[in-house]
DNA sequence: CTGAAAGCGCTTACAG
DNA sequence: CTGAAAGCGCTTACAG
C-alpha cells in the first residue's frame, strides 16, 4: 500500500523532484534560477509546485548558504508605543531590500545581555538592530554579526549608531520657552543613567546658560506618564510666587501626565504653566492642549538603522551621512503661551 | 602554518570537540543533557565553550530536531500602539514556555496572504498567532502549522480564536450612556467590512433597541483619529436640536480625535455632547476629559492567544475555558455626564 | 541543461 | 558513558 505523500506532513524538495521527474537539482535550479534550466522543465517543476502547495524550507536553505536573510530587532519593551513606528520603519526597508524582521523583546526575561548573547550566536539573523542599550554589546557577545544601535547608545562604544541630537532637541525647547517670556524653566528629566536623558538635560542647562537665565529646577522623571504626574504634584505644592512658569519635560507621555494632573487641580496649561514635551508621539496633536513638543524623526530613524545593519551584512562600506544625528524641530502647538 | 580557528568565523561544534578532545555527539549531549556525560568530560566540554563562547546554531538544530521553538506572530501593522501590549504578553507567556517569538508586519508588502503562505510554510516556527484577519488563512496555505487567531477573526472559519465580547462591550457602553439620561446616542463606526466594527455596531443597535430608544445615527469610521474628527465635524454642522446628545466610538482613537474636534470647536466634552470609546489604551486615562470606555483585556488576550498555539504545538488538547469570550468592562471617566 | 555528490551544523538512535 | 554514522532539507561547484 502506497502512502500519500501529502499525508506525511509538508512537501520537500524530494517529493517536487519526484513528481516532476527531475532531481533535486533541478528543482531547486528551476525554484531560484529560473533561466538556467530548459522551460519545460521548469513548467513541469512549477506544476509540481502548484499541485502540493510546496514551499522552501528556510531554515534548511539558511543552514545551506550560511545566510538567514533575516535581521534582528532587539526592543527593550514592546509594550512602549514608541517603538512601534521605528519597528515599521524597519520592516519596511528590509522587505525592499529581501530581509525579514525578528522581533525580540528583551523584558521578559529581564536579562538583556543573556538574551543578546544567545540571539547573536545562534545563527538565526545576519545582523542585528538593538533598540536598547544597557551595556555594550562587544563587551558580552563574539559574533562578528553586523550590529547597529539605534534610538540609545552607549558611551565609548565603537558600534555604529543612528541617532538624533538631543541637545539641539533640548535648546529649541529652552529658547522657544525663552521666547515667550519665561524666565524660570524646569525640566522633568528621564531616568537616571540614561543617554537621552543626560544630553536632554545638557541641553536644558546649556540653553539656559546661553540665554543667561539662572539654572531652572529639576524634576526627577522617568519617561512615564507617572512620573509626569508626580513632577505635578510637586509643582502644584510650590508656593505659587517660586513656582517655575514653564516645564520642559524629556518625553510626551511625561509631558501628557503633567498636564493631566494640573488640570485635575483646576489649573490649566497653558495658562498657569507652559509645557514642552519631546518624542512627538501621535496622540500629541490630539491632546487637549495639544502639546508643543521636539518632533523626533521616527520613521526615518527605523529606516535608516535597517539601511545600515543591510549594508554592513553586505560588507559595503558605510554612508557617510550616517555618522550625523538625525535633525529634530520643535512643533508649536497649543500647550505653550506668552508668560 | 596553523590557522586559529577563531578567526574563520564562529566556532562550531566541531571545533569544541576538537578543544576538548571528545567527540560532537558528547558535546551536543554535554549541553543538552548534562546528567548523561560523565562529570569529567562535561567540565572540558563547558570550558571549551566558555573559552570560545560557542553557542549552538539554531539554525542547524532546527533542521535537525524539525523544531523551531518559535512562534510567529503576524501582525497587520506594527505602527499601531493597540497591538504593543497584546504583542508582550505573547511574548512573555511564550518565554516562559521556553518558546521564542517572531514578529512579522504583513504591511509593508501589502500582501498578507502570500506573506502568511509564505512565512507558515517555511519551517521558521512551530505555530502561528494571527492578529490580521482578511482572509481565512486556511484557503491559502496548506500547512498543518498550529494557527490561531487573535483580535480579529473571519465568520465561518474553524481556526480556534481568542476574542473578547464585543457585542457585550458595545452594550455596556450604551447601557451607560442611557442610565446618564442620554435618548439620542450616536454611534461612529469601525472599518467597513471589519468583524469588529460589525459587532460592536450591532451591540450598540441592539441595546438601543432593548432600552426602547429610537435608532441612533451612525458616523462612517475606521478607528482612527481623523475618522473621529470628520464625525466631529458633522456633529457639529448638525442643527443643534437634532445633535445626538451622546456618542459611543468604535475605538478610543476615533473617541479622542471626536473629543479634540468637539473641543476645537469651542464646544465641551462631556458638557455639550458625551464620549464613550472602545479598547482603554494607555493614553485613555490620562487625556482631557479623561475618556470613560470600555475596557479590553489585551495582556489576557495575548497571553491566551499564546497559550492556545503552544498547547496546540504540544499536541495537547484545547483548553475548554478558551472558547468563552474575554470579558470586558465600562471604565467611567469624565467624558460621560448627566444629560 | 542536468544529475550525483558533498556538505551546511547539529542530534540521536544504535553499538560498543 | 562514549563514538561512528546517518540524516534533517536544502544548494552548489563539478562533471558530463
Amino acid at each position: 500500500m502506497k502512502i500519500d505523500p501529502r499525508a506525511l506532513g509538508k512537501p520537500t524538495i524530494s517529493d517536487i523532484a519526484r513528481l516532476a521527474g527531475v532531481s533535486t537539482a533541478t528543482v531547486s535550479r528551476a525554484l531560484a534560477h529560473p533561466d538556467r534550466v530548459q522551460i519545460a522543465t521548469r513548467e513541469r517543476v512549477m506544476a509540481a509546485v502548484q499541485q502540493t502547495g510546496y514551499t522552501v524550507n528556510s531554515v534548511a536553505r539558511n543552514l545551506r548558504t550560511q545566510r538567514t536573510n533575516a535581521i534582528l530587532v532587539l526592543t527593550p519593551n514592546l509594550a512602549n508605543p514608541f517603538f512601534s513606528l521605528i519597528l515599521s520603519a524597519i520592516t519596511k526597508v528590509a522587505a525592499t531590500n529581501g530581509f525579514g524582521v525578528l522581533i525580540a523583546d528583551t523584558a521578559p526575561q529581564g536579562d538583556r545581555d543573556a538574551e543578546v548573547m544567545r540571539l547573536s550566536g545562534d545563527g538565526r539573523a545576519d545582523g542585528i538592530i538593538l533598540l536598547d542599550s544597557a551595556q555594550d554589546p562587544l563587551s558580552i557577545t563574539r559574533t562578528g554579526l553586523p550590529m547597529v544601535l539605534a534610538c540609545e547608545w552607549i558611551e565609548g562604544s565603537t558600534l555604529p549608531k543612528v541617532a538624533i541630537d538631543n541637545i539641539a532637541g533640548a535648546k529649541l525647547a529652552v529658547e522657544h520657552l525663552a521666547s515667550l517670556g519665561h524666565t524660570k524653566i524646569a525640566h522633568v528629566t528621564g531616568p537616571a543613567g540614561n543617554v537621552l536623558s543626560k544630553t536632554r538635560a545638557q541641553g536644558w542647562a546649556e540653553a539656559l546658560r546661553t540665554l543667561g537665565l539662572t539654572p531652572g529646577h529639576c524634576y526627577t522623571g522617568d519617561f512615564t506618564m507617572k512620573s509626569g504626574v508626580e513632577a505635578a504634584k510637586t509643582w502644584i505644592d510650590t508656593p505659587q510666587a517660586q513656582r517655575p512658569t514653564a516645564v520642559f519635560c524629556a518625553s510626551d507621555e511625561c509631558a501628557l501626565g503633567f498636564i493631566g494632573e494640573i488640570h485635575r487641580a483646576s489649573l490649566r496649561v497653558p495658562t498657569d504653566v507652559s509645557v514642552v514635551g519631546f518624542d512627538d508621539i501621535e496622540i500629541a496633536g490630539h491632546f487637549i492642549p495639544a502639546l508643543t513638543t521636539i518632533h523626533q524623526p521616527r520613521q526615518r530613524l527605523g529606516a535608516r538603522a535597517a539601511e545600515m545593519v543591510i549594508r554592513m551584512i553586505r560588507g559595503q562600506s558605510p554612508d557617510p551621512g550616517d555618522a550625523t544625528p538625525l535633525p529634530v524641530n520643535l512643533v508649536k502647538r497649543d500647550s505653550t503661551a506668552q508668560l
